[in-house]
DNA sequence: CGCCGGCATTCTGCATGCAATCTGAAATCC
DNA sequence: GGATTTCAGATTGCATGCAGAATGCCGGCG
């Protein structure tokens, strides 16, 4: 027992939904690109039925923007939504931080502390791809240890809205110092079962990958050559 | 403005859904229940096809668990579901506090010092209908007052699915007393503009109410005649 | 008397067809 | 020449039809 994902493939439109996640969330589709229906059911090779029903459930998460009678649309966040939403990432990430802290079991604590080795070599290596992996590793982990699916669930959605984002950030070297840092913080307040220290650090963190995030869009590096002023107060 | 509910006329699978949502979270249809496609075909006179969508939706919702060839169910949550979902929401909504703490404004808060006396008219005349009206619409100003869309998306997706519990709590007279003194420091601690003491008066008084909802679901009170045996690990 | 296997019904899931709406542009009018 | 209107192509949204799977039942067997 104890696997918690495991509904996966039991229709097809959930397929369909996980491919269209990995093509937004790893820029397959550019934000503000429209999703053509024929178009895409000749891509994935599956009827459009399952596949409006997969951009619904993507349009639920909040990946995709669903204009009436017009289709859908990969979000483009604008400023003010990056700023909302690593708020509620950071209160989230908080949360299950100070979950993890009362509840990680020594196992669980040994493993982050390896997966933590891991990605320090990663970061010697200057292996970026390497350390976005056990990084989501790690982060994946403290929400495991902090017991609570719906928590994991609900941070889970609201992060692949960004998540898009955060694949682009080549981090400059400070600042990939001192995530390294934070996440060494993070360890010892997991082992020191300090709830509130854990907290502090993870909120830090996420603010200081918002401000990231936020450089990199004032800087237009994110949406290259769209205009910005899309989508202002809408919200689907 | 600031209605935060307004995507019904949309399209037609909009509907459904909003009706349907209705439907559970009101008790129209009890927990556990199947969703026979034909059956809500007919009733909502719509065909299959949007209101599979809305289905659809509702799954990622968290509302109805979707079962593999084998259609929809209403959710039946168990303890551990409902201790994890609280857990959530007082988080969240000890956010929503701190931020409302920080950002509400004077006529906001007059509104909501209004909306609390309201209720406490209500409460005066045992008006439980209206209590829980006005009540609603106090945790919804505090939503707004936090300026954050992305929050209060994530409190009223994940709220929806206790909601239909929390419908069902007759309070006694104790704990609607320590409920409409709880609402007396949430607004006290607006005025003041002091977040943490918002946060915890939020936190205490969502853990209060999950007690609530516990002691009703072990009494048996919540699902009266089903086996609460049914669902035990699975999250869909 | 209880258990097991086969069969029919029902239901979900997917594909396709049709109507309504939107996009874009060409032609017309001022 | 510019703006407007109208029309054709394309696209979304909804309804329906059909195949596969699951459920329940009935008869047969131990």
């Amino acid at each position: 027992m104890a696997e918690v994902i495991d509904i996966s493939r039991g229709g097809l439109h959930d397929q369909v939904a996980a491919r269209l996640r990995t093509m937004l969330v790893e820029g397959g589709i550019a934000p503000g690109a429209k999703l053509n229906e024929r178009e895409l059911s000749e891509l994935l090779r599956v009827s459009r039925t399952p596949l409006r029903e997969a951009i619904k459930l993507l349009a639920a998460e909040g990946l995709v923007d669903l204009l009436p009678n017009r289709g859908a649309v990969a979000v483009m966040l604008n400023e003010a939504d990056i700023v909302d939403t690593f708020e509620v990432l950071a209160g989230l990430e908080g949360m299950a931080g100070e979950l993890a802290a009362q509840r990680v079991s020594d196992a669980e604590l040994a493993e982050l502390r390896a997966l933590h080795y891991e990605m320090l070599a990663c970061h010697a290596r200057g292996d970026l791809s390497g350390y976005y992996r056990f990084n989501a590793q790690i982060h994946s982990g403290i929400n495991a240890a902090a017991r609570n699916p719906v928590l994991a669930r609900a941070y889970q959605s609201i992060n692949a809205r960004v998540q898009s984002l955060r694949f682009r950030t080549n981090q400059d070297s400070a600042k990939w110092q001192r995530a390294v840092k934070e996440h060494e913080t993070m360890i010892d307040a997991l082992q020191a079962r300090d709830a509130a220290a854990m907290r502090s650090v993870l909120v830090e963190h996420l603010l200081h990958k918002r401000d990231t995030v936020l450089a990199l869009l004032r800087a237009g590096l994110i949406y290259p050559g769209a205009a910005a002023a899309a989508k202002s107060g809408r919200r689907a």
